[in-house]
DNA sequence: CGCAGCCTTGACCATTATCAACGCTGGTGG
DNA sequence: CCACCAGCGTTGATAATGGTCAAGGCTGCG
């Protein structure tokens, strides 16, 4: 099996000094863009990670787990982009976050799976056994406190979008979105005020607890006042940045 | 110095199981109501905590960090309740979560704390410096697995919560929030269907993400078809449970 | 070329915020 | 001891933000 070592983390909304590290740092022993918690990791516990992994590969809308099934596997995101979230009985959905290559799935996990999470374009993973990942924990001091870390900023970013989504306006919660994003995908580096955007406006839509009306209309706002200008449905580059942060927050 | 063991645990919305070990365990170390993590910790361990452990009181209304501020310490709450915040420049707030006895504060904290915290009763904490804590985190492998623990529950909390925020409607949310609240506070264990409520209904709307009038017609609602009875400001009843369920489920 | 899926735009509507008045309660001082 | 006041909560009337419904446009793929 041609395991690719995992760097284990999961990082939503990065201090800028995390999104420095993962555009200029490569991790020596995973190929691709790994990230972190590799930097952090000593190669031997790495050749420990890479003895566990698999490497598996998610379509676009393939489903990786689901919200409320025994968590068997943890992951770790290598390439791609996937949603998590969670449903309400008729359907309601919030997206409580998008992860990248380099982000670690299953922090927020118990017996069961408390969220769902989608592949939002095609993505390969490093899959572990959960009880192999535990052991291994157990082994690896260095291993805990990288997670930690990684469920201290998950839990800042959490809180953020706690304030985002209880407290601020339409506009405001698009705009922070736009600042968010760049500089999550590590396969992206960050140029100038360039956006990508992998997912739809009903997933942004679902993660800013709007409606893809209000989020179309919003970014159509933006452009309109010159703070952005669309490339693509998916592509767009922020044109003022200082105004698109006073939007965000609440200063204009 | 008396220093109290400090158990180190923050959870805000737990697992039915987790409520239970409140209820029936008492750390044999700490005095006072301490669980979970105090449970899982070998009483050498505990001894370590106690050292460095510095017991603080605060009255109602202080305040024990600011967001912003550089992080010198962590906290442990050994009785009363706080508030955890965040606000935007124009004043608005979020409160992102209450804190009870048994409680850690300053999970999501790096080097500066990511959030404000302040007491709403009168409140004991066990204090401790970072430096330190982190110097017998690193000795302390069961420390770390008992965080991690924490950490776990608190973003499965904090996901619940942005689905609270972004998806449902203000009768659910305050539905959602009466289900929530029993069993969190130690201090007062669950009884039938007794409700305390420490706050006042500016701090649930604050946490809810509507506004104190919003809250106000919402438990008048509940009140007016039966669900609840109002026993005095802070103190309800749940009268139908299973209704309080559905609705908060969006079922009804 | 045509269709399907996604996005945008417009008109209207509903939920919740805002503004305002009033009530209750507990503490203080006359 | 009573009266007043301050703070908090409730209730009502109105307004606004964002949701819903509907129509039409764009884009990419078969």
């Amino acid at each position: 099996m041609q395991a690719i070592v995992a760097p284990m983390l999961e990082l939503r909304s990065l201090p800028v000094e995390c999104a420095q590290r993962r555009r200029d740092s490569a991790c020596a022993t995973c190929g691709a863009r790994a990230f972190s918690v590799c930097d952090s990791l000593p190669p031997e516990d790495l050749d420990q990670l890479d003895a566990i992994a698999e490497q598996t590969r998610f379509a676009t809308g393939e489903v990786l787990v689901r919200e409320g099934e025994r968590a068997d596997h943890l992951f770790n995101v290598t390439s791609g982009a996937l949603r998590i979230y969670k449903l309400m009985p008729d359907g309601r959905r919030q997206i409580t976050g998008f992860l990248f290559a380099g982000d670690f799935v299953g922090l927020a996990t118990g017996p069961t799976y408390a969220f769902s999470a989608e592949a939002i374009e095609d993505t390969t993973v490093c899959r572990f056994r959960k009880a192999d990942y535990l052991a291994l924990l157990q082994e690896t001091p260095a291993l805990g406190s990288a997670l930690l870390e990684r469920a201290r900023h998950e839990l800042a970013a959490a809180q953020n979008q706690m304030l985002l989504l209880g407290r601020k306006s339409a506009q405001e919660r698009i705009a922070s979105f736009l600042l968010d994003l760049p500089g999550l995908d590590p396969a992206r580096p960050l140029e100038d005020g360039h956006v990508h955007l992998p997912m739809t406006r009903a997933e942004m839509a679902d993660y800013l607890g709007l409606t893809i009306e209000t989020v179309s209309r919003g970014l159509t706002k933006l452009k309109t006042a010159g703070v952005i200008r669309l490339l693509s449905l998916h592509e767009l580059r922020v044109e003022q940045p200082e105004r698109l942060r006073a939007i965000a927050e609440g200063e204009a």
